[in-house]
DNA sequence: TATGAAATAATATAGTT
DNA sequence: AACTATATTATTTCATA
């Protein structure tokens, strides 16, 4: 699988706004709308393209804070870290969970309405996990800069 | 402003499929077509939903890495904030970057193509912002879980 | 002030070359 | 890949609660 100069367009378009027309795409890739039309779903079929998302102002929906969570688990055992992941999935405020290098295991995104809420999801919630022996929290203070938008070059 | 039940469907159903035909979002949120319509321009316009992007597979678009790094800034002037913000927002491998509570001051989330790509940014880039003094990077090893979709209970 | 139904406008996709 | 025709989808209008 081959992205060409037309496919890299295409998503650059499509990174700025996922609604944009297909003509207006077609426009800005120097092609008509039928070929992008279908390179479009051929990107979404080949898997490159995975969805399309709403980017929503987590403040608006009352999501006032944010921060990263660093987690050791105790012993690292299947089950330790099955119901551990398994518990990542179950929880709404995790938006991401990665296993890292260092001398934590977990670093674990989540946002929360308030300072309280996040003691409790933190506090209440993921150092409750059995196996979870550690936890360190990072606050956000200030986003400098998110974007969902990969390089293209 | 204030989201009402209908207003919650709406963006459930968005979050799930951003491309989702408006008849089909009405037909979830128990709506006909055209309240969805201008339910979803007045949050267009209101900031709730600031755009929409496609979800893609960063594998298929060449990036293999993914770290997080903590960075520490020599002193804290406004020049040297600004400088290293800058920098942060001219690199298009920096997809996310907070100032936060620690012994770190900034937490970049970088992408890289490879290692030594990853090397270049980090060793080569962000330690070279003037101001920068510690660099500690934490690699992903996994991702448990990503999402961009928000709790609307 | 907000909805639903119908009409119109815009947009996407399929067929043909 | 483009052009044209068709199908799908979005939006506007209008009547109404």
């Amino acid at each position: 699988m081959h992205l060409d100069e037309f496919d890299r367009k295409i998503i650059g378009a499509l990174q700025e706004d996922a609604r944009m027309p297909v003509a207006q795409v077609a426009e800005r890739a120097a092609l008509s709308a039928t070929p992008v039309s279908r390179r479009i779903k051929r990107l979404e079929d080949e898997g490159v393209i995975l969805g399309y998302q709403p980017v929503l102002d987590p403040r608006r929906l009352g999501f006032e804070l944010d921060a990263y969570v660093l987690i050791n688990l105790d012993g690292h055992s299947d089950d330790n870290i099955s119901r551990f992941e398994r518990a990542i999935h179950g929880n709404p405020y995790v938006i991401a969970c990665h296993a890292v290098t260092g001398d934590m295991d977990y670093l674990v995104h989540v946002i929360a309405r308030d300072v309280e809420h996040l003691s409790q999801i933190t506090l209440k919630t993921l150092v409750r996990i059995p196996g979870v022996r550690d936890v360190k929290s990072i606050i956000v203070l200030e986003t400098i800069k998110e974007t969902r938008a990969m390089p293209l070059e």
